[in-house]
DNA sequence: CTGAAAGCGCTTACAG
DNA sequence: CTGAAAGCGCTTACAG
């Protein structure tokens, strides 16, 4: 009934406890049979190890915090996958702490038992400029931040701006009027994130050196979510003729915007394309063309770069910057009957 | 720079470290003086006990893990601003985990560091009856469902049909037509959360009973979004006149419908009455009547009875049933013209 | 490569 | 009411 300990794998496999310890951690001055005997002792007891038991011999927490909005997008999911991939090789927990004010951040940053279980953290998607005044956290442990910059701080992001250029990029090949689909900012600027804005100013941008500049009237604000994009549909069908070409900042705005084309009975690919941001899993089976972020390979290397932190690496900030990847399916597959420029 | 132990306090204060250990836990037998010496010099060191070291010599994780959607609600903040409130009283931590598969459910349970790192679970809108085969969590911990039911595990939740009911009940008092704005199911049934459909179960059943039954026309599915409430309105309007009389499964929806009768010129309270569920804290700044849920009771309450059952008590499994409360505001304010039937 | 031992910072009977 | 001591289950030098 009782769990094992690292005492009772040690009597069962006939040698020290500090060998145990050597297998459990992977140290590798342990002779390979010592090893399959400490193995299998650990097997047959159903031994775990004790995470508090680790923490308080060693020191040290043994886990990360990450920071994120309390928001609804496979983004977070797919980072923290990300995230977790790594940490879990190197034993680390991770410890989530979902935001929904600032006030909630400072408790959190602020609240000492989090002082003491925490051994870094990684924070997405907040700009600590705008939510500190010197830009920096008030801790002295490392922090990596995910979508937001920092000159004091590691940082991992992706190029969105030059993701919305090369969204314009393919869709000016097509004839048809453009439109661009993007997300309202949030009225607290403590909470902005801007990667949204920075791709639809990207794709503006490059449209208008395209030389097919994007009035008013054929962009569209809405808060993230699907209907948000069948509500876009509705009123460029009111104000321009097809065929559409419309860049959605997000994936899930491109989906409304399928959804109701099928509504409309517009066809997709010849009265309407589509084209999304992020490059969701989902994206694939609806057949939906999409700037794909790499956010595993993100998250992955924000955990790295934390990791190395917490082991002492203690150089200037580092930049890490990704880029995403056209994919192109059916919603802007080029009609061979019309107008493509390549 | 090193943080102080138990043992830098008791010597400062010239006690013993079991003293100073029964400060920290509110032991009832301290003399008052000794206690207010200890408690300064803890305040004068800056001393806070490690949790890490408290885990491993009480032999329990003083944490608890809640498992919810990672859905954005303002549901979900304040049901673990409740949680929260008795877990720190308690010196208990809140370990938190957003699902989005039932896989990831899977490995949360049968993580064995998770194993080791909480006292009891706090499952929220998840029914287990549909996630495990014998309605049981594959586990030996308490557990204390929220918004959902189970004859094996004590459960808190809200009667959201009668809740419905209760909305009938306020708008049936107004002339127009009424309408039902529903949020649409889930596909998958073992994260289908029901308590939407009850509430207008019980609305569309109550406006039956009272004569003004509510034809399929008449209501509207979306999922959850402020926009969804925007297109439902949209569509009432093309297939019924003023007065509306709107009920929305969710405040949320219910701002969408007042945000897209200010863009069509409606006169709330006159020309369109709309009633939310919920409560949510912004609602009484939009001047938008709802049934409010007691949330952050609810969540006191379970964690009140997983603390019992992390305590020892092991009655039969326990209902908390709660009721949502009609605060009316302008948005369904009688108007003194027109005919209100009291 | 491996074992015995010290030590991490608390809680908890056990005496007094 | 309070102190000294054992013990929680690990990690980590330190010898060998």
């Amino acid at each position: 009934m009782k769990k094992p300990t690292i005492q009772e794998v040690a009597n069962h496999a006939g040698v020290g406890i500090g060998t145990v310890s050597r297998v459990i951690n992977n140290h590798p001055s342990v002779r390979p049979m010592t090893r399959a005997r400490v193995q299998s002792a650990m097997d047959v007891l159903g031994y775990v190890p004790n995470p508090h038991a680790r923490r308080i011999a060693g020191g040290r927490s043994y886990t990360v915090s990450v920071i994120l909005p309390f928001f609804t997008t496979e983004f977070y999911t797919r980072l923290l996958e990300g995230v977790e991939s790594v940490l879990s090789e190197q034993r680390y927990d991770l410890a989530l702490f979902p935001l929904l004010s600032k006030r909630r951040l400072e408790r959190y940053l602020t609240s000492h038992t989090l002082a003491y279980q925490t051994d870094g953290l990684i924070i997405s998607s907040y700009n600590l400029t705008e939510l500190f005044k010197d830009g920096r956290l008030p801790s002295e442990r490392p922090v990596v931040l995910v979508d937001a910059k920092s000159p004091l701080h590691d940082s991992v992001y992706l190029d969105n701006r030059l993701g919305g250029r090369l969204a314009a990029e393919h869709l000016l090949r097509f004839s048809g009027t453009i439109f661009c689909l993007q997300i309202k900012e949030e009225l607290d600027a403590s909470f902005k994130n801007t990667v949204f804005s920075e791709r639809t100013q990207g794709f503006l941008e490059a449209a208008r050196e395209g030389g097919r500049a994007v009035p008013r009237e054929h962009r569209f604000s809405t808060r993230f979510s699907t209907e948000g994009g069948r509500l876009a549909l509705q009123r460029f069908t009111q104000v321009a003729k097809p065929p559409f070409n419309i860049f959605a900042a997000t994936d899930m705005l491109a989906l409304g915007v399928l959804e109701e084309a099928e509504q409309l009975g517009l066809r997709v690919g010849q009265d309407i394309r589509v084209l999304g941001f992020d490059g969701q899993p989902w994206a694939a089976a609806k057949g939906l063309s999409t700037l794909a972020q790499p956010i595993e390979t993100m998250g992955a290397r924000a955990a790295t770069m934390l990791l190395e932190r917490i082991g002492g690496f203690s150089g200037r900030a580092r930049l890490a910057r990704f880029e995403a990847e056209l994919i192109e399916r059916a919603s802007t597959r080029p009609d061979p009957k019309s107008a493509y420029l390549p």
